[in-house]
DNA sequence: TTTAATT
């Protein structure tokens, strides 16, 4: 049976947040928050978990919520979790804020499931589906293995045409694990190709590889001069490891990278009060006035972890004075970081980026 | 040809 389903962002007609039947059954014995916990989806990625009390807030009284992030590097995943004190309120959350448009999205709002190890990893890559075939006719297909709890057809931004993927979520991972059996490579009814069926990837990697990708190019193109093939291929190693969480030794980077030479040399003018017991705390000059924090988590995450960073404002404009400061955890990491993000261009500026010292955090 | 759904 399926509990609801979600069109794709460009069609928001009338049935794309099509609400959820009632609260799941409770769990016998356990805290029975199934009637006031709900999930919320589909949140424009610049919300904070402030802006996300507040609306929800307005409402009813919370026991509590959550705007979920990465771990790493604090960016929203665009979605989150309340729990209201009253059942009434959280009904009264999904008929009122469900389907409500916040800047370019339609946020989702439906009772939470159990949060359990069954329903986790149940999403699916659709890939090769006949272009004529729409988001309910995907869903009677793959309906047969289970309980379908999202559903999406990619199309064409311009034409609105299919393009021929999709995702099916199913409220359980061995729904997901049969459909993949059963319909991998199989043709449905009347297509002339067979559809892939597979896991889906995780969203959130992508973000951080793009950005890999797009700051490998941009600080390859600076050092074009004193660059060897080899070097670049160490740099970009060294990026990449980054990327999955793999530790590259400092001695690889130091002999076969300028750059993170140029950083560890730098060292020697560097007040040792960037370190201290919270990490190492790293200085961005030359943002511009309309810099907020996101932007340092989206430059500095993907070089490792990262648990602090501040953009400085003036008092009474609020407008960012033209730096800011990252703290994060590991030296390596911050060397890395530097390396690459300095002098990289961010809009119509170029950024310096250093490891903080006491001359310019002077009072 | 890969979207921000389980605290």
């Amino acid at each position: 049976q399926i509990i609801s389903t979600m069109e794709t962002q460009v069609s928001n007609g009338p049935t794309s947040n099509s609400l959820p039947n009632g609260p799941p059954l409770s769990a016998n014995g356990a805290a029975d928050d199934s009637k006031t916990n709900l999930i919320v989806n589909y949140l424009p990625q610049n919300m904070t978990q402030e802006e996300f009390k507040s609306l929800f807030g307005s409402i009813g009284e919370i026991e509590s919520c959550k705007l979920v992030r990465d771990k790493i590097t604090g960016q929203s995943l665009g979605y989150g979790f309340v729990n209201y004190v009253d059942p009434n309120d959280a009904d009264k959350a999904i008929n009122t804020l469900n389907g409500l448009k916040l800047q370019t999205k339609t946020i989702k709002v439906s009772y939470a499931r159990p949060s359990s190890a069954s329903i986790r990893d149940a999403n699916l890559y659709v890939s090769g589906l006949p272009k004529s075939m729409n988001q309910k006719e995907m869903e009677q297909l793959f309906s047969q293995y289970g309980r379908i709890i999202t559903s999406r057809i990619l199309v064409d931004q311009v034409t609105g045409v299919s393009r021929g993927v999709g995702f099916i979520r199913f409220d359980k991972r061995i729904e997901a694990e049969e459909a993949i059996k059963g319909l991998n490579g199989q043709k449905p009814l009347g297509a002339s190709e067979p559809i892939t069926v597979k896991f889906a990837n995780n969203p959130s990697q992508k973000t951080g590889q793009a950005l890999l990708t797009h700051l490998y190019q941009t600080t390859a193109r600076r050092y074009t001069g004193p660059l060897h093939h080899q070097t670049q291929r160490f740099r970009l190693d060294n990026l990449l490891n980054m990327a999955y969480g793999v530790k590259s030794p400092l001695s690889l980077i130091s002999r076969f990278s300028p750059i993170a030479i140029d950083s560890v040399t730098s060292l020697a003018g560097v007040n040792l009060t960037a370190a201290s017991s919270s990490g190492w705390c790293i200085f961005v000059y030359n943002l511009s006035p309309e810099a907020d924090e996101s932007v340092l988590w989206q430059l500095f995450g993907p070089f490792g972890a990262v648990t602090n960073v501040k953009v400085i404002r003036d008092f009474t404009t609020n407008k960012c004075k033209g730096f800011g400061f990252v703290t994060m955890t590991n030296y390596e990491e911050a060397a890395m970081a530097i390396a690459s993000l300095n002098g990289y261009r961010l809009g119509d500026r170029i950024l310096q980026v250093s490891f903080k010292t006491s001359k310019q955090h002077k009072a």
